[in-house]
DNA sequence: AAGCGACCCAACCGCTGTGAG
DNA sequence: ACTCACAGCGGTTGGGTCGCT
C-alpha cells in the first residue's frame, strides 16, 4: 500500500491554517485551478503537503462552501439519505449544494445522531431500538387483556379502549419500521423527496399506506435496490413482522385487521395496499389525534411547507414520546 | 474566578479507487 | 498484468469553546 506523502513528510506543516496560508492558498487557486494537488503546495509557496490542501480548499475555502447551522430541510434530506447511504458522506453532500462530506459528517456525529438515539432510533439502522423480548411481552400482555374475564359493560368498554390505544401505537411502529424499509429505498435520491418534504411519506406514516413510486418511475440506482443492511437489523426487522402477524390474530375478526397481507420477510418492498384499516376515532388514541391534527390541516402537502408540529418523522416520535399519557409504554418498547 | 468535563469541528490519518505508464 | 502516484473517502483526533459547579 502506497503511503500518503503527508504521512512521513514531517517538515510540512500541519495544524490550523493561518490566515496567511489561506490567503495564499485561495490566490493560487484562483490564478491557476488546481489540477495537481500534489504539485499545488511548492508553487504556491506553501509549506503544506498537497493532501492537507485539497482538503483546506474544500473544506472551508471554496466560494461556494456555505456556512452557518443547517436547515430542517437540510437535515431531513441528511436522515433520508443516510438511512438508504449509510455513510456515504460524500453522496450525501452532493445533494447539498454548498456542503461539505466533512461537515455533514460532522453534524450527523455531533447533533442527528444524538437527536435519534433520545428518539429511540438507531442511527445505524434507522430503526426503533427494539429488544424483541419487549414486542413478545407485549404480545402477552394484550393476549392476556383480550382473554381476561369481562365482567361488565363498563369493563368491557376500558378493556376495547386499551386494545385500540395499543394498537394504535402498534400501527405507527408498523407504519414507521415499514416507511423506513419501504420508503428510503426507493425515494432516496429522488428530487420529490429531497426537495421538501414528502407528503406520500407523512402520509404513510400516519395512515398505514404503502408508500410507492407510481408518480415518480425514476430509476433506482443499484445502491438503493441494494442497500446497506447488516444482519442484525434484518433480523429485528423479521422479529417484528412475525409477532405483527401473531397480534393480527390476536385482536380478533372485529375489522380491525382483515386482509391478512402480512410484511415480506426481508427488506422487499411492499407495493399492495396497506394490509391495515383506517385507525380510530382520534379521541379514542394518543397517535390518531397526531394524526387528526395534521390531516385536519386539509391538503397533504401542506404538511411539508408549514412546519407543523408533527411535520417529520422525528417529530411525529417526539410527540408519542414525549405524551406522558403512554411514555412508559414507550419506554418499554425503545428502551 | 477557577476548575473541570462535555461538546464541537477543523484537520489529520490511513485506506481504497482509479488511471497512467 | 503489474506498479505507482494521486485523488478521494470515511474514521478519528485533539485543541478550542462552552457551560456547569
Amino acid at each position: 500500500m502506497v503511503r500518503s506523502p503527508c504521512s512521513h513528510a514531517t517538515a510540512l506543516k500541519k495544524g490550523p491554517w493561518t490566515p496567511d496560508e489561506d490567503t495564499k492558498l485561495i490566490d493560487y487557486i484562483e490564478r491557476n485551478g488546481h489540477e495537481n494537488w500534489k504539485a499545488l503546495p511548492k508553487l504556491a509557496g506553501l509549506n503544506r503537503c498537497g493532501k492537507s490542501c485539497r482538503l483546506r480548499w474544500i473544506n472551508y475555502l471554496r466560494p461556494d462552501v456555505k456556512r452557518g447551522e443547517f436547515s430542517e430541510e437540510e437535515e431531513r434530506v441528511i436522515v433520508n439519505l443516510h438511512s438508504a447511504l449509510g455513510n456515504k458522506w460524500s453522496r450525501i453532500a452532493n445533494h447539498l449544494p454548498g456542503r461539505t462530506d466533512n461537515e455533514i459528517k460532522n453534524f450527523w456525529n455531533t447533533h442527528i445522531r444524538k437527536k435519534l438515539l433520545q428518539m429511540g432510533i438507531d442511527p445505524n439502522t434507522h430503526k426503533p431500538r427494539i429488544d424483541p423480548s419487549h414486542f413478545l411481552n407485549l404480545s402477552q400482555l394484550l393476549g392476556a387483556a383480550q382473554s381476561g374475564n369481562i365482567a361488565s359493560p363498563w369493563n368491557s368498554f376500558l378493556k376495547l379502549q386499551a386494545e385500540v390505544t395499543q394498537l394504535a401505537n402498534i400501527q405507527l411502529v408498523r407504519n414507521l419500521l415499514q416507511m423506513m424499509n419501504t420508503n428510503t429505498l426507493t425515494n432516496i435520491e429522488n428530487n420529490s423527496l429531497l426537495g421538501s418534504q414528502n407528503p406520500s411519506l407523512f402520509r404513510a406514516l400516519v395512515n398505514g399506506t404503502t408508500i410507492s413510486n407510481t408518480k415518480e418511475p425514476a430509476p433506482i440506482s443499484q445502491d438503493l435496490a441494494n442497500p446497506p443492511v447488516t444482519p442484525q437489523a434484518n433480523n429485528g426487522f423479521q422479529d417484528i413482522s412475525n409477532l405483527w402477524g401473531s397480534c393480527e390474530g390476536g385482536f380478533g375478526p372485529e375489522g380491525l385487521n382483515t386482509n391478512g397481507n402480512t410484511w415480506s420477510s426481508s427488506y422487499g418492498i411492499q407495493t399492495e395496499q396497506n394490509p391495515l384499516p383506517a385507525l380510530v376515532s382520534a379521541s379514542t388514541s394518543p397517535v390518531t389525534s397526531i394524526v387528526h391534527q395534521t390531516e385536519s390541516k386539509g391538503d397533504p402537502s401542506n404538511y411539508s411547507t408549514t412546519g407543523t408540529p408533527t411535520s417529520t418523522i422525528f417529530e411525529a416520535w417526539e410527540k408519542l414520546i414525549d405524551d406522558d399519557n403512554i411514555s412508559s409504554y414507550w419506554n418499554d418498547i425503545l428502551d
